[in-house]
DNA sequence: TCGACCACCGTAAACGTTTACGGAACTATG
DNA sequence: CATAGTTCCGTAAACGTTTACGGTGGTCGA
């Protein structure tokens, strides 16, 4: 005897009572629950799960879709696992269980979730790192499994999606650059073909014109998401012979090899040239201190979780107000990497 | 109709046989297999896990515990997600679903532990971050769960381990150093009670004893194993009045902390202080050159993973020979931040 | 020809839940 | 007192698999 039945057969009633008293079901009196929720916790009863997604279909699971392995790592990690750890709070409130599926760099992203989905792991699912035409969308809409996205897409699905504000950093920091005589600025973008790229650059192009600027397509650097790619962005754009005097750093961690690559060359972040970045934890510790953007990703995290449990029918009653869409503000923080400034 | 029984009746079969068949049953004809997997294809079958599980008490999934949060972002991250990349290309040959479980900074490790286990969620585990005395180890062994902790612990039960070499980093970058005339050398060691940095310091302790001298416990530095534990290590230690020649870290993103804190104070590595530490991504990127200690870290998660397929039965003739316990060798890759001498 | 053996397959029970349904006991209402 | 309604509980079916067991038809040796 095992199970809900053991509890059932210990207290003498019906193991469908004790199903209800544990569920919280109303049909039950509350003196047999208080019964039933005393026996449990003294034979240390805890429901089998298989049990229950068999019955009910659900799993009780909630994934959330990393990659990783060497190409992403400098950019990946630490921001994600932040990330993550705000999302944990929100649904350990839910007794729902988070886990992490990070999809090998081996792997095709697509095919990854393809098996994920198949195997019916997951009751919902967190999505990062989209691209700009990203399949997954339509594969999961098509399949009605609940999902949140980190990252806007073209191929929009009505699905909640939270964003970091691409847009505004590249509008705020061309505007901050230009009024400081920059007119020869360069912008950098992941080399894969993952959104946040091209929002950045094409509205870094849009601000540059507003100021009767262009953006001048080679300088436009391509680099991969990690400390390598920043520095071979710097080995680039130091040889050029028109030298761009200031550059935006879409992502987190290329400054530090970007500041390698001009140190090396004898050049001065801040002196020689102007950079604005995105703060992380590890460019606290560069030095001249970098001007850059910074947002709490534990809080982004929190955001990601309601927005995600407002679109599923069994949790939406607790997020009646959530914000399914959200462009996520960050703050400027001003350090000595953008004080290079030209005469004008 | 649906799942197994609808592939069945579309093959005029019983279910039976059709399990058979896709199970790799031997009693079943080899044409009939041929038809149920071709079948299977065709129709996008996909056995039902909730099914599975619940008929064989067992779940597919292996977890791969780690921590998250502020504390340990620049410890933890990059390191372990390339380990995880390695673990996961070999429970892929075995249709093993790995995911992460990120226990939260907020959660206490062992709660978290009990919780994964009371829902039964993994047929196995992988471990990280051992303490000296790890109470997960008895709880584990208790109920019979398979295994296998990246770091010894002195609450050893017999379960498979794989661990970095801290010994015999310890004991190679002494000797060096006191080749090079050091005599007053530092080490540092995590602020908490992980049991590596009991092997760090008291191997290091050994083997400046080989040469006559002692570790003056003043020198021995706590820090958190992140950027701003390494700034906060060179603080002190430069604000010492007998200020060591030399220094051990033991963790991988200390070092970038603790150059930060030596420029600021207007000293630079390899010059005047002698640093040994561990490499990194982010190391790379270090000026001057970080001497320090490498490894494969994807091939350490092939050896986790396979010695804790090892020790499960349904796949340990998979790999009767795995090494179960290892200590996993680093190569030292010389840099300039040790060229530091002291006259004879 | 007969029994033994083998290869293959169908049947049905089990795994641990949840939940629709119906019924018993009780209360309220007229 | 009859009826209707309410509260609570037990029964049993279902979820989708796997697998022990038994049966059928065939082959082979004596």
């Amino acid at each position: 005897m095992t199970g809900i039945r053991r509890l059932a057969q210990h207290l003498d009633i019906s193991i469908g009572t004790v199903s209800r008293a544990l569920n919280g079901r109303p049909d039950v009196n509350e003196e047999t629950r208080r019964k039933v929720l005393e026996a449990a916790a003294e034979l240390g009863y805890v429901p089998n799960q298989s049990g229950r997604s068999l019955r009910q279909g659900t799993t009780n699971i909630i994934g959330f879709m990393m990659q990783t392995g060497t190409e992403i790592t400098g950019q990946g990690d630490t921001f994600f696992m932040s990330v993550f750890d705000g999302v944990q709070t929100v649904f350990a409130r839910h007794r729902l269980d988070l886990v992490a599926l990070l999809c090998s760099s081996e792997e095709d992203p697509d095919d990854y979730l393809r098996r994920v989905v198949a195997r019916g792991f997951a009751d919902g699912l967190i999505l990062s790192a989209t691209q700009r035409n990203d399949p997954r969308f339509e594969f999961l809409a098509k399949r009605k499994i609940p999902f949140v996205t980190l990252g806007r897409s073209l191929t929009d699905v009505g699905q909640p999606w939270l964003d970091l504000d691409f847009e505004g950093m590249a509008q705020i920091s061309i505007d901050r650059l230009v009024a400081k005589g920059h007119r020869r600025i360069a912008v950098t973008r992941p080399h894969d073909d993952i959104n946040l790229g091209h929002l950045f650059v094409d509205q870094s192009a849009k601000a540059l014109a507003a100021h009767g600027l262009t953006l001048d397509p080679d300088l436009v650097f391509s680099s991969k998401p990690n400390e390598a790619g920043g520095y071979h962005v710097a080995q680039q754009l130091l040889a050029m012979k028109d030298r761009p005097t200031a550059i935006l750093l879409v992502n987190e961690t290329i400054a530090i090899g970007f500041y390698r690559g001009m140190s090396e060359a004898g050049l001065k972040p801040g002196r020689d040239i102007a950079i604005i970045g995105r703060q992380s934890p590890q460019s606290h510790f560069l030095s001249p201190s970098l001007t850059g953007f910074t947002l709490s990703r534990r809080d982004l995290g929190i955001a990601l979780a309601e927005a995600l449990l407002a679109t599923m029918p069994a949790f939406s009653h607790f997020y009646p107000d959530a914000e399914l869409r959200k462009v996520w503000p960050e703050d400027l923080v001003e350090g000595e990497s953008d004080a290079f400034t030209l005469p004008a």
